[in-house]
DNA sequence: GCCGTTTTCGGCCCGACTGTTTTCAGTCG
């Protein structure tokens, strides 16, 4: 897929375009087209082929012949052309904070600089301040942001910024002064990682603020003034706070959730119908119409409220203005986690344990889903031990009375030939079976996947393309061929919740479920503190527009039995 | 460079903050 790769070339495009001072409007729209195809589930040379990049907003002619001649000869002339014209380093400078393509061009021309090297050299020497508009804070504000930049690593993990984002709502929420408390931004979206965390009040301001930046688990104040403040928790994470007036709270939380696509495309529909959107409200005239709730603002606009997690305008204020949104799955609709680890294999907690938390979580049934015999490493289960803890959960069974149930399951490695781990014989034995690679990441693993959906107790591929966010890529895998597979066998694809992995994610549930392919929520978790993260399985699928009827996890014990043995009887083992 | 039940040309989202400006440019979200 080239689609990366593409979205890369646009980008790249736009800075260059930036730094060389080109009309705002042109450089938008390679912006624009770059973000188009990230976002794109489907393989942008498919579409290609097809003729159907027409179809994709915000791609015009122009564009498209620069996709076709980039798809047939793996370069655009022109770009290459650009290149030249520019210095190769100007990206590495436009990523510190604080410093945009005005500033890079100028240190370029002014004083040669070139690299991040050049310019720390250039700061301690003192010649920023030949510039033009260059003196003291405007130095020292650029040499904090090299900083930054180099002790940054990057984005922050979904699952922390929600684990330090619920901590610090549920230790605000309950104070008198707070009247509204709400996650806003990326995170409210739940994008796989985020750039900041941002946390919208409303309320008594100065009491909110002082309550926030006294919080235990405060590490450093950066900032605090009457409507915002910055705190970094112990985590090492930067969280912000804004305080806003209730009259515009639910403008102010449609703004800040963003995304920025989403609210520029909202906002061109109000400039076309002589309104105005702000963080304030929507108005006409001078006069607000709308602000207090965000329904109350789309329902001005004659629209329903699109979900958070979609809002990234990939359908989304169409399919609101039309009423037919998609009913996302909700985590209240999850009936039980189906990938868990036990201390019998890798696990730490032990049954009793996970029982405990399951009851807590109000799960009707969990699947106890332990390593297979070959990894070693995450202690596999020989079939003897299979059987031994079996027998320990038929006991549980009993105990527990139907209060929960839980699931003799497995994590079946799929071996480098696409055989599983376990003969039929054993896997027959059990209720619910998970098939996962656990080798050979660097090959592709389509032939290996789709043996194991062809066997007929294989429930569900786990961590299906093996990717571990900012650790691992996705190993080579002929997707669409999979989803086929898995919706004509009746196999599930995993939604794997665990905050590093979150696999599948957001585009490819999008592009799994047009095959009909099912889904199945696993945390993956090796100790009962890692069931949590369902949350974060439940907030990738929606994002991938996945409905509540999509998840297995929704059904009844019952019903989720008979997805088990409608596969066994589709070919014939039962 | 894109786009059009007002337009194939002339528009293209909106505001805050910062630093330096004494009316604005650059950057960011």
């Amino acid at each position: 897929m080239k689609n990366k790769e593409l979205a890369r070339i646009f980008d790249e495009w736009a800075d260059i375009l930036e730094f060389k001072g080109d009309n705002p409007y042109h450089i938008r729209a390679y912006r624009n087209a770059a973000r188009i195809i990230n976002d794109l589930s489907e393989d942008i040379e498919v579409l290609a082929k097809e003729g159907k990049l027409s179809s994709l907003p915000g791609i015009g002619k122009r564009l498209q012949a620069k996709i076709l001649e980039f798809l047939k000869t793996g370069k655009i002339e022109e770009f290459e052309k650009l290149k030249t014209e520019v210095p190769d380093t100007i990206f590495t400078l436009l990523d510190i904070p604080g410093v945009g393509p005005k500033t890079v061009k100028l240190l370029y021309e002014q004083l040669g600089i070139r690299s991040l090297e050049d310019l720390k050299r250039a700061i301690e020497q003192g010649k920023l301040y030949q510039l033009p508009g260059f003196r003291q804070k405007k130095v020292e504000k650029i040499r904090k942001g090299i900083e930054l930049l180099e002790k940054s690593h990057g984005r922050i993990l979904l699952g922390v910024a929600v684990f330090i984002v619920d901590r610090i709502i549920e230790q605000l929420k309950s104070q008198a002064f707070v009247e509204h408390i709400s996650v806003a931004g990326s995170t409210r979206r739940m994008k796989e990682t985020v750039g900041d965390i941002d946390i919208l009040a409303t309320g008594k301001n100065l009491e909110i603020i002082e309550a926030f930046v006294s919080l235990p688990n405060v590490k450093e104040l950066l900032w605090k003034g009457t409507k915002k403040a910055t705190i970094i928790v112990e985590e090492g994470e930067q969280v912000d706070l804004r305080v806003t007036e209730p009259d515009c709270y639910g403008a102010a939380l449609q703004y800040f959730t963003g995304s920025r696509a989403h609210n520029i495309h909202l906002r061109t529909i109000c400039v076309k119908n002589g309104l105005k959107l702000n963080e304030y409200g929507l108005f006409k005239g001078e006069q607000r119409i709308a602000g207090k709730t965000e329904e109350e603002i789309y329902a001005a606009l004659g629209m329903d409220t699109p979900p958070p997690e979609i809002r990234e305008d990939t359908g989304e204020i169409e399919a609101a203005f039309e009423h037919k949104l998609p009913d996302l799955v909700e985590l209240s609709e999850i009936k039980g986690d189906l990938h868990i680890h036990s201390n019998w294999s890798d696990g730490a907690s032990k049954i009793e344990d996970l029982i405990d938390e399951a009851l807590k979580r109000g799960y009707e049934y969990i699947a106890i889903t332990d390593h297979s015999k070959s990894l070693k490493i995450a202690s596999g289960l020989s079939e003897e031990d299979l059987m031994r803890r079996n027998y320990e959960i038929d006991k549980w069974n009993e105990k527990l009375n139907g209060k929960l149930v839980l699931l003799k399951g497995t994590e079946v490695d799929i071996l480098p030939d696409g055989r599983l781990d376990y003969d039929d014989e054993v896997l027959k034995t059990l209720d619910f079976v998970v098939a996962s690679v656990h080798s050979r990441f660097n090959e592709d693993n389509t032939n290996r996947i789709l043996k194991a959906i062809e066997n007929p107790y294989v429930n569900v591929i786990g961590h299906p393309t093996g990717r571990v966010i900012g650790a691992r890529e996705a190993y080579p895998l002929d997707l669409e061929k999979i989803f086929k597979a898995a919706a004509e066998t009746g196999t599930a694809m995993e939604i794997n919740c665990y905050y590093n992995r979150l696999d599948l994610k957001d585009s490819n549930c999008r592009l799994a479920k047009r095959f009909g392919v099912r889904f199945s929520l696993g945390t993956d978790s090796h100790h009962r503190d890692h069931m949590w993260m369902i949350k974060l399985g439940v907030g990738t699928a929606r994002r991938g527009w996945v409905e509540k009827r999509e998840v297995i996890n929704t059904l009844t014990l019952s019903k989720l039995k008979d997805f088990v043995m409608a596969k066994r009887k589709k070919f014939g083992v039962v």
